[in-house]
DNA sequence: TCTGGGGTCCTCGGGCCC
DNA sequence: TCTGGGGCCCGAGGACCC
């Protein structure tokens, strides 16, 4: 097979992109600058102005925002501090007082993300989605393909993404899933690496083992206590000695991964396993104090995951509820029932007995529900349906009963 | 004043059945 | 009747990804 990895720089802001800029926090967009945007000028429709019409000195700075929360992504100036994705707000607001701070507007993401896939699918149909911005792309049979190892073809994707969206693309293109995400990173941001097996050596070898995708910082550290740093040094460390450190299955994969052994296909259609919504408090809650805002979040969560699937045209057979408390330490329980649901009340109703089953006396950071073992309605047959009526859940969890 | 939200997949242990 | 083991399902937790 040959592959592309294709990822699109979904931030794109030009008279911001010189600026060190980062997106991120649980503020929306209005609550950051409309005020401020309406004292200005309060004739104009501020609301619905695009964000690169707004004067740049509007926008508030890092060192303003009161509130939790993480950075989603970043400029390059930004990075330049030494801010990233994943990190703490307030951490970054120490590296760079003065960056832009921007609210995620997911809303957009999705509209371009949506776009973007659509100007590949209708070029080389065979893709597989990997989120809101990155994508496999299996082009073995797409027509001429193999121009120039398919460099002819990745220009054309990226000048078709970009009269389409404004969005600029890196490319990796390799004979696998795995070198092609991992070249798609050689030239960031906008360019297109070509890489051949026999590259493997020279330019992957040379790079840490985090960049294989599938290292996350658990087994990075693990590696590293091996005597282990570079995708070299794992190419060459004997596999039964890996075995035996990370198990059969992870450790042949290590093993193959380092060199360049990939043989997963492009995956261009799957159904979702499961579905949840949670948040994060402003401040830590405490069960018997704030009893009712706890109540309100938990109906709320299930009356979206309930929407969530009725949108989706599924219903859920297991329920589950993940807490996390004040220390970090996250707790998840779960419950399958007898028929599928995606009824909010029946929702909340198993979810509510869920919470028996966790310690209730520690402060709750972030609360969320879940439903899994997803099943499409249209699979659900008229007579499960009917069964379902006699397995409501009954008035055994009174009222009086509730956790919260 | 560190540390989001929405997912997938894997492992491990326990219960149950044969 | 007792013990052992394999297969399967379920629940909990953890690692990883975007």
């Amino acid at each position: 097979m040959d592959a592309f990895y294709a990822s699109v720089e979904l931030l794109r802001y030009p008279q911001l992109k010189n600026l060190p800029v980062v997106i991120g926090g649980a503020r929306r967009r209005e609550d950051m600058y409309l005020e401020r945007l309406t004292a200005l000028d309060p004739t104009r429709d501020w609301k619905n102005l695009p964000l690169s019409e707004i004067p740049v000195e509007i926008f508030p700075r890092l060192s303003t925002y009161v509130g939790r929360g993480v950075i989603t992504t970043a400029t390059y100036a930004a990075r330049s501090f030494g801010i990233g994705s994943a990190m703490g707000l307030m951490k970054a607001s120490q590296l760079c007082p003065d960056a832009v701070l921007l609210p995620v507007d997911f809303e957009e993401y999705r509209k371009y993300s949506r776009l973007f896939k659509s100007v590949i699918t209708e070029i080389a149909p065979v893709m597989e989605d990997r989120g809101v911005d990155e994508v496999y792309i299996d082009f073995t049979n797409t027509p001429g393909g193999q121009r120039e190892g398919g460099r002819v073809l990745a220009r054309l994707l990226q000048k078709c993404i970009f009269d389409a969206t404004q969005l600029t693309c890196s490319i990796g293109v390799a004979p696998n899933k795995l070198l092609a995400k991992m070249a798609s990173e050689i030239n960031k941001p906008k360019g297109i690496c070509v890489l051949y097996e026999k590259d493997i050596q020279a330019q992957i070898w040379p790079l840490p083992c985090r960049k294989i995708n599938g290292i996350g910082p658990k087994t990075d550290e693990r590696l590293k206590s091996l005597g282990i740093n570079l995708i070299g040094e794992l190419a060459l460390y004997d596999p039964m000695l890996l075995v035996e450190h990370f198990g059969q299955n992870y450790g042949r994969w290590l093993h193959r991964a380092a060199h360049g052994i990939d043989e997963s296909e492009v995956v261009t259609h799957s159904e979702p396993v499961s579905l949840s919504r949670e948040t994060t408090f402003d401040r830590d809650l405490n069960v018997r104090t704030d009893k009712e805002r706890l109540g309100a979040v938990f109906t709320k969560l299930c009356e979206q995951v309930s929407s969530d699937l009725k949108r989706k045209g599924y219903l859920g057979k297991t329920v589950g509820i993940k807490l996390k408390y004040d220390n970090f330490k996250t707790v998840t329980r779960d419950q399958t029932i007898e028929a599928p649901t995606a009824d909010p009340k029946e929702i909340r109703q198993f979810a509510g007995q869920l919470l028996k089953r966790v310690d209730l006396t520690k402060r709750i950071r972030l609360l969320g529900v879940r439903m899994g073992s997803l099943v499409r309605l249209e699979d659900v047959s008229q007579q499960n349906l009917a069964d379902k009526k006699s397995t409501e859940p009954s008035s055994q969890f009174g009222v009086n009963e509730e956790l919260f």
